[in-house]
RNA sequence: GCGGGUGUGGUGAAAUUGGUAGACACGCUAGACUUAGGAUCUAGUGCCGCGAGGCUUGGGGGUUCGAGUCCCUCCACCCGCACCA
């Protein structure tokens, strides 16, 4: 028979189906492991080459571990709320519910032609009432719970109001958002709608008004992860910060508590310093400035009090509370001038102009507490609102900013630190000996850091204070294609939970999907869901698409109970994802909303581990290869003419257009020489018509014009061209879909090349090139089982030594490889091995069982085939066939190179069970040894078992 | 600017703790077979040199009997963050 990857990966996945090979129970003696993928948004280009390689590096280890007798847990499931289904409704009027499922459809199909070994009867959605029924019953828990900073840890929001009532809110230490403070008969004299009020900056989910990213485009608001350069990451639209009513997490409650607990969690170094950046604790000291003739205060935070000496002038965010007030009428008109300016630039302009200054003085002085100097209060742009108190005391001596804004509008600048004795030392370095700063003078920098925080404190004019950057996570989306919030408002507009057990509290019909006006949400149309009895309402915003996805691993456990997330049973059996399987692209995003929620659900005692991921593998990005071609200036006849990358260097043209093509199309790809294939040219005029018409000219001469005819000899090489690596989109239309790739070489083949391409965490641009290599690997594989004449032919015959060195050293090296999560090298191992029992003519069963065993994770259908034909009745990839725990290496003797002063002399065999010391002696006694060492005297001989024999003279 | 990472043939890449650099595969060259195909098989393939031999892991320096691997320094590229007080 020949192999025929068609034939079989139909057979194999029909009857896994059938026999729920996959399925995985709750209840088993073998020990538990979770491998999970982070679940796909089921979009509508369905997924490309980039998507599954994530998944068959999981689906590997799961097979294999499996296989090493583990009861593994490895799901999978949709992401199906979110923007784009969203949109496209706007587009077409097809319901997002509609496209939705018509995506996982597709989805699913090409998964199952990949031979993934996932539980389905686990899958969830989260647009499924009964799996968002979930995600808002752990809302209202959010919602009803406040962070006891005392016992670090959630506790009932009724518990907090019984504090209250016995003393006010003086002695609880909260995370908190209340200014007010109230003594017990203050709160019980207070109306429901003020305690409601009071409450609200206590919960861990509230309602407030605060500064939000607002996306026009969107028609919504948008969290700090989604806006990338001052664009929406969905889409890239322009954003604007707006004050508005939102619903958001106090995630900042548990900032402490997810920066410290990275150190239990195996994720990659980049992976926890981004999320630790993110986080951005900083150590400081809250302090306040009273303002000249007691006008009030201004409160700011700084990590170097020690410079307060040298502050002379302050600094307040332009949106700072402050700004209006102590506006003197003097300068009224300055500062009007300079918010209004403020006001025309976009967040983009701020950030791209970070080196100009621009500010504007309000009129107002404050006093530096330790000397009375009088400090003028200026505004400028450069300092955020969002950081620390939207304020600072400005040292322009000893920081950047500062200095380039006192330069500018001509202040004062007074040195206060010697950094002589540091030559290069920077600010950050924190060295060098305090002047001009009163009592601290003579100190270093650490000490006086120190002495004036001692000073601060016992002057009660502020205290230490740690600051996070991380802000709390705004929760509203005013969208339709998201989970509706299970709370309702009364008249008063005072916010309360669902009852539990109305939920899920499901999204209502609708065929109009546009934003409403005035910044609502579209479910503000659904006036008969909106509107309840008695003038009560519903919230018409939906949750954000990290709602759902913030606890799916969960659900897995127990994907259809419908009394609780899960079971305590199934969560206790489970316990967490032991690898954790995704991009890096959700660093900030989901895995820190995921880790939040998992704090609070163990807060809860709903949880049995602090972390949900025990290790975080992060799988690099497939990309597409984008070629820069040169645009010329002057058009030819009304025609664009490009012309190649060595041309233009020439000609000193830095205009160029990017286009997207295949790395296959690209000849030399990644050499200087590179040029397009004309291939490549014939697919770009079909992509962008622009290019059809176009005129292209080689260094060698022009290559069309117009119709593919090229001039000159060449028969198919085009332009020269410049690649850089990009992304894969269908935008760029260079998407490769892995149906095709599996149609023409079959689902083995596919998964094998993604994993031999390289190294999984590395990004990689797609190219097929290499992938008969892999196929032509299968087929000799397959040769192997069965003879010249397709019958399948395998011997009982004793395998020879020879045979089993060769299985042994690639059991060893597969299994070691998996550990370490190297697959690539795992498939050189296989080759290596095929090679060699090809070159033995081995066909012994003996051998070929072992063999098979191994490299069915890798190539499932394949594997399956062979493992039914070698007589079982079992699935090869359950975990009834495990396989060899220990791979032992039939050797006799190993070639050692000998060397003299490091210089390689003789390939020789000795026995392999030889000691160092026996290695040494029989080097010595070596004739071409001897004859070497003639006349010299030995110093020391180097023997590294295994390896080498190195002898030292002279 | 700050933080993290990477640099090895024409290409993707291998290389336990420092121990024969370039495994494996693509591509290329030559040949065999052939039903002429993008099939299969064999041999060759880092660079220079006719050769013996020499040179080679981004550049330079160091430690070592021995460095792709460790240390210093410079360069290039990629990723993340970025007026963070």
């Amino acid at each position: 028979m020949e192999y025929s990857p068609r034939d079989i990966e139909k057979k194999w996945q029909q009857w896994w189906e059938e026999n729920q090979v996959y399925k995985v129970s709750n209840n088993s003696d073998r020990p538990k492991y979770y491998v999970l993928d982070m679940f796909p948004y089921p979009s509508g280009s369905g997924l490309h080459v980039g998507h599954p390689l994530g998944y068959i590096a999981s689906d590997i280890y799961a097979r294999f571990k499996r296989m090493k007798g583990f009861n593994v847990l490895h799901p999978m499931g949709y992401d199906a709320f979110g923007l784009p289904a969203e949109q496209y409704a706007i587009q077409t009027g097809v319901h997002p519910a509609k496209s939705t499922a018509e995506n996982i459809a597709r989805y699913r199909d090409q998964l199952d032609k990949i031979g993934f070994s996932f539980d389905w009867s686990r899958e969830v959605q989260t647009s499924d009432p009964a799996y968002y029924k979930w995600t808002q019953w752990i809302f209202l828990q959010l919602f009803s719970h406040w962070y006891d900073q005392s016992l670090e840890k959630a506790r009932p929001v009724a518990e907090l109001i019984q504090l209250f009532e016995e003393a006010g809110n003086t002695s609880v230490k909260a995370a908190h958002s209340q200014e007010a403070i109230f003594t017990a008969q203050e709160w019980q004299a207070m109306s429901a709608k003020e305690k409601d009020d009071v409450l609200m900056n206590y919960r861990l989910a509230f309602r407030k008004t605060t500064y939000v990213w607002w996306c026009e485009a969107l028609g919504t608001v948008l969290a700090n992860d989604e806006v990338k350069d001052g664009l929406s990451e969905r889409g890239g639209h322009p954003v604007e910060r707006k004050p508005m009513l939102q619903w958001s997490l106090r995630i900042t409650a548990y900032a402490q508590r997810l920066l410290d607990d990275l150190q239990e969690v195996d994720f990659s170094e980049s992976m926890k310093k981004m999320q630790s950046n993110w986080i951005g604790r900083s150590e400081g000291a809250q302090l306040f400035f009273d303002l000249e003739d007691n006008k009030g205060q201004i409160e700011i935070f700084t990590t170097r009090a020690d410079t307060i000496f040298g502050a002379t002038f302050m600094v307040l965010a332009p949106e700072h509370e402050l700004v209006k007030e102590i506006t003197t009428a003097a300068q009224q008109q300055e500062i009007s001038d300079y918010l209004a300016y403020v006001n025309t630039r976009s967040e983009r302009d701020r950030m791209s102009e970070t080196k100009e200054v621009s500010g504007a003085f309000t009129g107002a002085y404050a006093i530096n507490p330790f000397n009375g100097a009088k400090i003028p209060v200026w505004i400028a742009e450069y300092v955020l609102k969002d950081y620390g108190t939207g304020a600072i005391m400005a040292v322009p001596a000893d920081d950047e900013r500062d200095r380039r804004f006192a330069e500018k509008f001509g202040l004062e600048i007074i040195e206060i630190i010697d950094k002589s004795m540091y030559p290069g030392a920077t600010i950050e370095d924190k060295k060098g000996k305090m002047i001009n700063s009163d009592f601290l003078n003579g100190m270093e920098v650490l000490e006086a850091i120190e002495a004036i925080l001692q000073k601060i404190e016992s002057m009660g004019i502020g205290k230490r204070q740690i600051n996070f950057k991380l802000r709390d996570a705004i929760y509203s989306r005013q969208r339709y294609w998201g989970e509706p919030f299970p709370v309702i408002y009364d008249q008063d507009g005072v916010a309360h939970a669902m009852p539990l057990e109305e939920l899920p509290l499901e999204l209502p019909e609708l065929d109009d999907f546009k934003p409403a006006s005035g910044g609502k949400a579209p479910l503000a149309r659904a006036t008969d869901w909106v509107n309840l009895p008695d003038g009560w309402t519903r919230e018409t915003d939906t949750m954000p698409g990290f709602a759902g996805s913030s606890w799916y691993f969960l659900r897995y456990m127990d994907a259809h109970n419908e009394n609780a997330f899960a079971s305590r049973e199934a969560l206790n059996y489970w316990q967490d994802v032991d690898l954790y399987v995704g991009g890096t692209e959700h660093a900030v995003g989901h895995l820190m909303y995921s880790r939040f929620w998992h704090k609070f659900l163990y807060d809860m005692g709903l949880v049995p581990t602090k972390e949900p991921y025990k290790k975080l593998l992060n799988q690099g990005m497939i990309q597409g290869v984008v070629e820069n071609i040169y645009l010329l200036k002057e058009k030819v006849n009304g025609r664009n003419k490009y012309i190649c990358a060595k041309l233009a260097k020439e000609r000193g043209l830095t205009d160029y257009v990017q286009i997207p093509v295949l790395v296959d199309y690209v000849v030399n790809y990644g050499s200087p020489d590179s040029y397009l294939n004309i291939k490549a040219i014939q697919q770009l005029t079909k992509w962008r018509p622009e290019f059809a018409d176009a005129i292209f000219e080689c260094s060698n001469g022009i290559f069309m014009d117009g119709v593919f005819t090229p001039k000159g000899n060449e028969t198919d090489s085009f332009l020269l061209t410049h690649s850089e690596v990009g992304k894969m989109s269908k935008r760029w239309y260079n998407v490769i879909n892995p149906d095709v790739v599996v149609e023409q070489y079959g689902a083995d083949t596919f998964r094998m090349y993604e994993m031999f391409l390289g190294p999984i965490d590395q990004a990689k641009p797609w190219d097929t090139k290499g992938i008969d290599g892999v196929a032509k690997f299968l087929r000799k594989l397959w040769s192997l089982f069965f003879d010249a004449s397709g019958q399948f032919n395998v011997s009982d015959e004793k395998p020879s030594k020879a045979e089993l060195k060769t299985l042994h050293t690639c059991i060893k090296k597969v299994q070691d490889d998996i550990e370490r999560f190297s697959f690539n090298t795992c498939v050189s191992a296989f080759m290596i091995c095929v090679n060699e029992l090809k070159s033995q003519n081995c066909n012994k069963r003996a051998i070929l069982e072992e063999l098979v065993k191994l490299i069915g994770p890798f190539a499932p259908f394949t594997g399956e085939e062979l493992w039914h034909r070698l007589g079982h009745e079992s699935a090869l990839c359950q975990a009834s066939a495990p396989v060899l725990n220990e791979s032992y290496l039939v050797e006799d003797s190993i070639q050692y190179p000998i060397s003299i002063n490091g210089k390689k002399r003789d390939l020789i065999a000795f026995p392999a069970d030889a000691s160092k010391e026996e290695l040494e002696k029989m080097a010595l006694e070596l004739e071409s040894v001897q004859k070497w060492l003639e006349g010299k005297t030995v110093r020391k001989i180097i023997v590294v078992p295994k390896r080498m024999i190195n002898i030292v003279i002279g």
